[in-house]
DNA sequence: GTACTATCTTCGTCACGCCTAACATTGTTG
DNA sequence: CAACAATGTTAGGCGTGACGAAGATAGTAC
């Protein structure tokens, strides 16, 4: 009815709470609540006030708390954008079943529509198309265990290590050869292959997450070309160029922008 | 120094929108700040204050505001964040930038710390394993244009017509047949195959998003084997057995949990 | 140096969301 | 049916984060 502007997000979680109660326990109580959430009892009775003014709950003083139709509708709404996260977490990025469970619930009040559509969608082209699956997830989570030493499962390894690849996709570009990092242009992402020198700068570039496989972008050169800006694994970093020439990589694809 | 537990969310923008300001004029004052993030000139001064007070920001009034080092840290962090999540959009969801922004911007203030590094190996992933990579992006990108009639790319679609796998891979189960919806077990995720029947209820399947292409996965199934509940596209749905049978079904795994 | 303007700060107000402590109701049990 | 425990509600307080109005400050214009 009212349908007064949104709902903050720690009434989402009330209705959230109050919509799992009751498909337990039929009707939920203000204990459930307060319990569920650990909140104390009467931010509930603050809370429960609130959702009946927009029409959400009924509720009267000392009486059973039910959800209304449209309320049902809004906590089902809030539940799918926790479980498109928590499946996404989960299914996709092969997150344990706690720390999924506790980042959909901070997260689902914030998401925008179109990119919690576009986790659903992704999730199920994950499985649907050929080229992943669930094997393929598999081969994610190996790469994730291989990362303070950067270990890459088999498949990648082999392009890591510069060998010929055995499926020239289309659209994308894989060079062979010697190109350093100082021989990139903004924009452009490439793959570690080595890094070359010895003593002091080769030590810093390692500590710097400088490992065969990692995945470095070219984010700014300076003016006169020197200090160069990089980020690799969320990182940002600033190299000399005779730093950058010592590491060498294979471009990914053309730099876009 | 003080390191006083965590900031709230809106300190944390006024962190980053410092330190934006401050990498391209150098200084940032408060009018730039308040400008930027679109709020009272008097927040940005109650906000200062705070930072201060936690030794993020160099703050005296009327002076020109700069961070500290400590805020510059904790002002990369967020910025980690915010690009992580964001390059997570662009580069693998092909959300639009701006959308991809802004969203960026709400979710940075709540993922959970393990969660942000997957996503930052997921998007490296994504470049480096030779099954996915920007064309394969690609082929999400028109999985996703398909969506409302659920057009699929050209070798999905082979998969959903049922046409033997050019490539079995092992720890993927496809099974081709006469299954149904009714023949599935809890856990089970299956894509749909083809929705038979005819008049009012092969219409109001069609209605639920029961179209081929689509994945389906059972959440529960009635003590008595009946009303059997489905979640397709982040919705929940319940089917009598007797519709679930209508609908011709490709297990996609085996059911885990 | 006074006047003016742009900028910044202070102050009072409001809405949240949570808390504790005190009070009210309900239901159970001797 | 009274007394008690369990449960729920009210009232008041605290911290955050935002706003507008009004006052303070600095720089420029004459």
């Amino acid at each position: 009815m009212s349908e007064s502007l949104a709902l903050s997000a720690s009434l989402e979680d009330y209705l959230e709470a109050i919509f799992h109660i009751a498909a337990d326990k039929k009707v939920a109580r203000s204990k459930d609540i307060s319990n569920r959430l650990g909140v104390n009892n009467s931010s509930v009775t603050g809370a429960l006030r609130a959702l009946a003014e927009r029409g959400l709950v009924n509720y009267a003083p000392y009486d059973l708390i039910t959800l209304t139709d449209e309320g049902k509708a809004v906590a089902e709404d809030v539940i799918r954008r926790h479980e498109a996260l928590r499946d996404f977490f989960v299914r996709v990025l092969s997150i344990d079943a706690q720390t999924a469970e506790e980042g959909a619930c901070k997260m689902e009040h914030v998401i925008p529509q179109s990119i919690l559509e576009r986790f659903i969608e992704f999730v199920d082209f994950v499985e649907l198309c050929p080229r992943a699956g669930t094997d393929w997830i598999q081969k994610f989570e190996s790469f994730c265990k291989g990362v303070p030493d950067r270990q890459l499962c088999s498949e990648c390894i082999t392009l890591v290590e510069g060998k010929p690849e055995s499926k020239p996709d289309e659209g994308r570009e894989r060079q062979a050869g010697t190109i350093t990092l100082g021989d990139l242009k903004i924009g452009q992402r490439a793959r570690l292959v080595k890094v070359r020198g010895q003593g002091e700068v080769h030590k810093r570039l390692i500590d710097m997450g400088m490992v065969p496989g990692v995945v470095i972008a070219v984010e700014r050169i300076a003016p006169l070309g020197d200090p160069i800006d990089f980020k690799l694994r969320g990182y940002h970093l600033s190299l000399r160029k005779e730093e950058a020439k010592l590491v060498t990589v294979a471009v990914l694809e053309e730099g876009r922008v």
